[in-house]
RNA sequence: GCCCCUGUGGCGGAAUGGUAGACGCGCUCGACUCAAAAUCGAGUUCCUAACCGGAGUGUCCGUUCGAGUCGGACCAGGGGCACCA
């Protein structure tokens, strides 16, 4: 049993093994404890790629080492089927986006299985089967009856590209994230989840989620912007000959006051116009009466939403002839405009504006010729320090402002919300930046949206007996748009109402419906409802979830969200859905570019006798940044070549070695060679350094033992680079130590510890040293805490905190006796130069400091 | 603009306030070989030919017997949000 470790035959041989013993199906009644162990599923978009196969890897060993730590372990696989892509393929290629999606899925399933990963593919599930997605219908029509879903006519984010609306979070830097188009703004009537019910519950769950990276919790707190303010109303008056104007009218009788928000309600007397958003039911009335306060509503309209536009746009407005009668002085009159920089969807849609110390209201006050009128001071400055260039933000005390006056900020702001409230004019608030989930897409390749539209009675939902709403199979892409829309014998329906001719909703959920319950799916999978509460409860939440950053914001708070809805219905007592998170860096590569600038993938690069990278045609190649891997930089390495090379264990050894697991990853060939000659050191001693030899090796054992605490504590961090580089260190040692009983233990130990990083390599390695069973199934090493300590310890002597020399000592030498071997070394002594140290500084068994 | 993170050898990175550079990659030298590959051994922060020694964790300042680690200011790189009142 010698000669090198064969991973072509050794991977497929204890796959099929692991297959045939049912390993990895996880029994929800076992009397074991339980642990769900979960990674990101994947877009079938037809072969992984190395980010999947880290993040995979990752979850794949805290899978297996919680299995062999005893734990019941649920790790499950599934994939996020719906999506664009299959439709661009239907239009590209004409084949249909079930074909194209389910080859791709067999496809990726048969790469994911030559890694060894240890799944329980019994419970795989694919968005787009209806078993899944009508069960998903059923939901929605839970959350419907409960009061959260509604429909709306809306602004929306439209895509002229892929010819469908996006969520705001699908609109990067005002450009559609999939096609990089432009985003228009478009009215069409939506499905909304009430996402915004649970805004408070969402932020302040955030604080429970200890085992998540502050990173993300900050971001999904900023995304929620949450903002303490005060909610007011002022009264609108006309002035002289203008109320006569129909517009003044038309205003007046839409509305005679006009509500805002503010988080500064202690600049209350800097205020010095009221200014309404150009879609506020007030601008709309006056502009049904003037043409040119249409026209300027329409003008701002026109603007486009990328971030350019936004942010080279400037300040405008248009006096609606309008005053607002100011809360706390009636004779105080404050212009009513109507303001491009004012959005509806935030607070009431409409601001006061303080120049002094907001700078949009200062901007817009320059240019409009305003009062910009300073209410806080700071201590250098007085109630008439003009201000500057731009607004002033920072602490100070209230100046200018009558019963406010000396106040701090905090303290003018508790006053007026006091003020309004007991007047009767306002009260304290909280805004949020969080919209509600528009869930609607106007595309095929969704979940379709269980309602139907009747003519007389509205929306109506499908009745349950008629779920699952299949998505019909015969449809055409050759012209863009929604084929559901253009598919009438699917489109026609009956009210379930009133019985008469209806029509059914053509729109389908945006994916991230989908991959906001799959978790919960996993868990337990009925074919009569969604899940077994009892059952998914006895996994939720997810204990470790392993995924992309890119997910933050997206996914997570709609996961989130959807738990605490499903919670809210009685359906799941779970708060979260995930008790860990961990967000895994990105596979990056170098990037190359030829002599005339395109991109060159890295099997078109070499390099010459020279060491100069050149090209196919010998051209020389510039070497550019490393950079995540990706299509258009062609930095991209496959890995199904890769594991058919070196083997699946060496890559997964690769993907945990080296880089900390939340950092990126540089792909080298080196690195992927370092693995695997690792792989064969492990083989050579499992082969040779097992049966051989007797008697104790107390440092190696004292070396073992201490390995086996440090990669334990290392997996249980998720610090697999640590884990790596204690198994390096151990190899290297038993490597070294000459033969005895305690060396063949040590290798026994080290495949155990070797087994979740590289498990096929452990199997066949368990087969050789003649060991029971499979090594999957066999136990973690325990440690003996008395042998984690050397009875030997290296003392460090400093002079001033500089090193200079090592004491060996016994370990608990006491204070006296180290301090006086210290000051007996010669080193130290050249240093002290005959003085007597000033103070001595002993750390027991780790060093003397000695104060010259 | 606001919020956050990260700066350590040629490279990826280790280091409960206590011997900076574990481990891997790369490189150098050596062994084996007719030769090469593979493998094994030794070395590898910088300055000093070498020793002795000195410098050193982005920069500056501070706290401390002692700072990569704690505090402050700055510089550089990266990320998130962004007309959110």
């Amino acid at each position: 049993m010698t000669g090198r470790f064969d991973p072509a035959v050794a991977d497929v041989r204890w796959q099929k093994r692991w297959e045939d013993e049912r390993c990895f199906i996880a029994d929800t009644d076992s009397g074991k404890p339980k642990t769900y162990v979960l990674e990101m599923f994947p877009y079938p978009s037809g072969r992984i790629h190395m980010g999947h196969v880290r993040n995979y890897t990752m979850g794949d060993v805290l899978a297996r080492y919680r299995r062999m730590q005893g734990f019941e372990v649920l790790h499950p696989m599934g994939w996020d089927a719906f999506g664009m892509p299959a439709e661009n393929a239907a239009m590209e290629r004409g084949v249909h986006p079930d074909g194209w999606t389910r080859s791709n899925i067999a496809a990726m399933r048969d790469q994911l299985k030559r890694l060894g990963f240890a799944l329980d593919w019994s419970r795989e599930v694919a968005t787009c089967d209806p078993e899944y997605y009508g069960h998903e219908q059923a939901l929605f029509l839970d959350l419907y009856e409960a009061g959260l879903v509604y429909r709306k006519e809306s602004e929306v984010n439209w895509d002229p590209v892929d010819h469908t609306v996006l969520a705001n979070e699908q609109v990067i830097d005002g450009k559609g994230w999939r096609s990089g188009a432009p985003v228009e703004r478009r009215k069409l009537s939506q499905w909304f989840l009430k996402i915004t019910d649970f805004a408070d519950e969402l932020v302040d769950g955030l604080k429970t989620l200890d085992a998540w990276p502050d990173k993300v919790k900050l971001m999904q707190e900023n995304w929620i912007g949450r903002s303490d303010g005060l909610r007011f109303r002022f009264k609108l008056v006309g002035e002289g000959a203008e109320c006569d104007y129909p517009w003044v009218k038309a205003a007046l009788a839409c509305s005679p006051e006009v509500e805002v928000f503010t988080t500064r309600p202690d600049t209350i007397f800097g205020a010095s116009f009221v200014a309404v958003s150009p879609d506020h039911p007030f601008a709309e009335a006056i502009a049904s009466q003037n043409p040119d306060a249409a026209r300027f509503i329409a003008d701002c309209k026109s603007v486009g939403t990328s971030e350019e536009a936004i942010e080279s746009q400037q300040k405008r407005g248009f006096a609606t002839g309008l005053e607002a009668i100011h809360p706390l002085d009636p004779e105080w009159r404050l212009p009513v405009w109507i303001a491009n920089f004012v959005l509806m969807e935030y607070g009431t849609g409409a601001i006061f504006g303080v120049p002094a110390h907001d700078q949009r209201d200062f901007e817009f006050a320059r240019e409009y010729d305003l009062p910009i009128r300073r209410v806080v001071a700071r201590p250098d400055q007085d109630k008439d320090t003009p201000i500057g260039d731009e607004a002033e933000h920072g602490e100070g005390v209230i100046v200018n402002s009558g019963f406010l006056d000396g106040l701090s900020v905090e303290e003018a702001q508790d006053a007026v919300i006091r003020r309004a409230e007991e007047g009767g004019w306002g009260k304290r608030e909280t805004a949020y930046r969080l919209r509600d989930w528009g869930v609607s897409r106007q595309r095929y390749w969704g979940t379709p949206i269980p309602m139907i539209h009747c003519s007389g009675c509205g929306p109506v939902p499908v009745p349950r007996e008629q779920l699952p709403v299949l998505l019909p199979e015969n449809v055409s892409f050759d012209i863009p748009g929604n084929p559901l829309d253009r598919n009438e014998s699917w489109k026609h329906a009956t009210c379930p109402k009133c019985g008469g001719d209806a029509r059914r909703e053509t729109d389908t959920f945006d994916t991230f419906v989908d991959s906001s319950w799959y978790f919960v799916r996993f868990a337990s999978q009925p074919m009569d409802k969604p899940f077994d509460k009892a059952d998914a409860e006895s996994w939720l939440p997810v204990d470790q979830y392993i995924g992309g950053v890119e997910h933050a914001i997206l996914h997570l708070l709609y996961a989130r969200f959807w738990t605490r809805a499903l919670k809210h219905i009685g359906r799941l007592d779970i708060d979260e859905p995930f008790k860990g998170l961990f967000t895994q860096g990105m596979v990056t590569h170098e990037t190359y570019r030829g002599i005339d600038g395109r991109w060159l993938s890295p099997d078109e690069v070499r390099k010459d006798d020279s060491g100069q990278l050149i090209d196919a045609a010998g051209a020389s190649v510039t070497r550019g940044r490393v950079e995540k891997m990706s299509k258009s930089k062609r930095n991209t390495v496959d890995p199904e070549p890769i594991v058919a090379k070196y083997g699946a264990d060496a890559v997964r050894w690769f993907m945990l070695s080296d880089s900390p697991p939340e950092r990126d990853l540089e792909w080298s060939i080196g690195g992927i060679e370092g693995a695997a000659r690792f792989v064969q050191r492990v083989w050579k001693l499992a082969t040779t350094a097992s049966a051989e030899g007797e008697g104790a090796d107390p440092a190696l054992t004292r070396k073992l033992h201490r390995t086996i605490a440090a990669v334990g504590e290392a997996i249980d961090a998720l610090q697999f680079n640590k884990a790596v580089a204690q198994l390096y260190e151990l190899v290297s040692a038993i490597e070294k130590a000459p033969p005895s009983a305690s060396r063949a233990e040590a290798v026994r130990v080290l495949v155990r510890l070797a087994a979740p990083m590289a498990p096929h390599l452990a199997e066949e390695s368990w087969a050789a040293l003649g060991q029971d069973g499979l090594v999957a199934n066999a136990e973690w090493p325990k440690f003996d805490p008395a042998l984690l300590v050397e009875d030997q310890v290296t003392l460090a002597v400093q002079v001033n905190g500089k090193l200079r020399d090592t004491l060996t000592v016994p370990r608990g030498l006491d204070r006296t006796e180290a301090e006086s071997l210290a000051l007996a070394s010669e080193k130290v002594q050249r240093q002290l130069g005959g003085e007597p140290p000033r103070k001595v500084i002993v750390v027991p068994d780790r060093l003397v400091n000695i104060v010259a």
